[in-house]
DNA sequence: CGATTTTGACCTGCGC
DNA sequence: GCGCAGGTCAAAATCG
């Protein structure tokens, strides 16, 4: 099994999902008048207009050449039949066309709120050079006990702003610097520092000089990480590479994110070239932890650490950490806008006071992209584990049994167990996410026209066509894994500032690793 | 022959 | 202070 996290705009799987797409290429792509990103959309519209135009011209054929001898009354009744399947065919288009308006919608929206958050972010970053405060949390305090089970019993009641409210007036009362809106009970991304004021302003230092904008620098702060990388820093720039990492290291080595994949190969096909440079077995699992270096630019900080989970060897640990000094290849720069916008979408998601809640296990259950792949099924969890040293967990791997439809809420990584396989208790499935989330348009959209919580049959049917269509994106192990890596990439620009523009999604796979076993090796870590 | 991987040694931090 | 564990280095081996 390969997993590769570029996201080629294969044609393979156009062929593979159209029997017929030969015709949907000459006459689908004449109707294509849309971006990349809508073709995704409209393939089915196109794939119906391109049916009924066949479907069209063989009636023509069959009534024009062959009627020679054949009574009129079955004429007639072919081309009534005809006549009717065709109009099907254009109801058809027209929902579809419908359904493409309100996923533009939705997109639309999205990446508005994504504006929103960059700037709330922007201020809740003032707010943390101002006030030097040791714990700054966009989420939920992590180490606010009563905070976290607050918001524990709260998920029930996810979408209950006042609620939100409330939990933030009291979370700040506490003196925590809590997102202005239920924005920020996505992500936990907290600024967690050392416990001694001295680390603290050391940290704080770094931070402002090295890298202003690292306010991701994750829940790792009291992990050894820190006063290691310093030394490691210093190592690094005594070493051999003749490239002095230690201006940009300091702060980028902080951002730190795991992925956790199904990968039968020794790592992921994450765009980026990585050099293997060391490899130890970790006590408390039998498998070889690896260690990569990036090698895209001579003196990148950005490593990473790959090793197979303990319960599942068939899953794959990626942990990234730092960030990258050099634009990233195509492939990998794909992923990261690609996922940035999975990232908005889930603090959206969280923030989204219009989103009801109201998708059932069943409803999910009954969907019928769960049975898609069965190596990928829609579960796409964003965890923030006990252990603070795994910083953001994304959880790309199948555990439907498991699964809880739960909001994706990271409340507290004190909540949480660690990123083992299994032990995800809080997060719903990415799909689910983006059901609620459809529904939740819906919901709106429904609202707007009937003024009310009115929501007929129609637009059941429609919420239930909707949450289908989205998921079965959302399904998309390609799109879910490139989501992953491309978070590690978000955050990593907000630590560098920025300074990579997020380019457009979906460009052709560029990227590898050269020389680096990559999933099409068959290489297991064994114990 | 250059790039990459392998692997033992070394360094550092942490807990006892 | 000692042992342990995680992380890194660098020489040797391997690969293309």
């Amino acid at each position: 099994m390969d997993i590769d996290l570029s996201l080629k705009m294969d044609a393979e799987n156009e062929e593979e999902e159209d029997g017929d797409e030969e015709r949907h290429g000459r006459e689908g792509e004449g109707n294509h008048q849309e971006s990349e990103v809508d073709r995704e959309n409209t393939h089915d519209i196109n794939e119906a207009a391109g049916g009924a135009t066949t479907t069209t011209t063989i009636g023509g054929g069959g009534g024009g050449g062959g009627g020679g001898d054949d009574s009129s009354l079955e004429l007639s009744l072919q081309e009534s039949s005809k006549t009717e399947e065709l109009s099907g065919l254009h109801m058809k288009i027209s929902r579809m066309k419908e359904e493409n308006k309100v996923l533009r919608k939705i997109v639309d929206q999205t990446m508005k709120d994504f504006h929103d958050l960059q700037i709330r972010f922007a201020a809740l970053q003032q707010n943390l050079d101002q006030k030097k405060d040791p714990q700054i949390s966009l989420g939920l305090h992590a180490n606010d006990k009563k905070a976290v089970q607050e918001v524990a019993k709260a998920i029930p009641r996810q979408f209950d702003s006042n609620y939100i409210q409330r939990h933030q007036a009291v979370a700040s009362t506490k003196g925590e610097t809590v997102g202005e809106g239920a924005d920020e009970l996505g992500l936990s991304l907290r600024l967690q520092t050392s416990s001694s004021q001295q680390e603290r302003e050391e940290d704080m230092e770094e931070n402002n000089m090295e890298d202003p904008t690292a306010l991701f620098a994750p829940a790792i702060s009291q992990n050894n990480n820190n006063n290691s990388n310093s030394n490691k820093v210093q190592r690094t720039d005594l070493g051999g590479s003749g490239i002095s990492a230690h201006g940009a290291s300091l702060a980028n080595r902080k951002a730190r994110v795991s992925v956790r994949a199904r990968c039968q190969g020794a790592t992921m096909n994450d765009g980026c070239q990585w050099r293997k440079y060391g490899q130890k077995i970790a006590k408390g699992n039998p498998c070889p932890r690896a260690y990569y270096r990036c090698t895209v630019a001579p003196g990148c900080p950005v490593r990473k650490q790959v090793q197979r989970c303990l319960e599942d060897m068939s899953i794959l640990i990626t942990t990234y950490e730092g960030n990258h000094n050099h634009p990233l290849p195509v492939g990998a720069t794909a992923m990261a806008s690609t996922a940035s916008a999975a990232a908005s979408f889930m603090l959206m998601n969280s923030s989204n006071p219009l989103s009801d809640g109201m998708i059932s296990a069943g409803q999910a259950n009954s969907l019928p992209f769960h049975a898609w792949n069965p190596q990928y099924p829609p579960n796409f969890r964003t965890v923030n584990p006990n252990d603070p040293s795994k910083g953001i967990v994304l959880d790309l791997t199948h555990d439907r049994d498991r699964s809880v439809l739960q909001y994706p809420i990271m409340a507290s990584s004190s909540q949480y167990s660690s990123s083992s396989a299994g032990h995800n208790q809080y997060p719903g499935s990415f799909s689910n996410w983006m059901q609620s989330r459809s529904s939740s348009y819906q919901n709106s959209a429904a609202n707007v026209h009937h003024g009310s919580n009115f929501s007929g049959p129609r637009v059941q049917d429609e919420k239930l066509l909707m949450a289908e269509n989205v998921t079965a994106i959302a399904s998309d192990p390609k799109f879910r894994v490139a989501v992953a890596a491309a978070i590690t990439s978000l955050i990593n620009k907000e630590n560098s500032g920025g300074s990579h523009q997020i380019e457009p999604a979906l460009i052709g796979r560029d990227g590898g690793e050269r020389g680096s076993p990559n999933c099409k090796q068959q290489q297991l870590y064994g114990p």
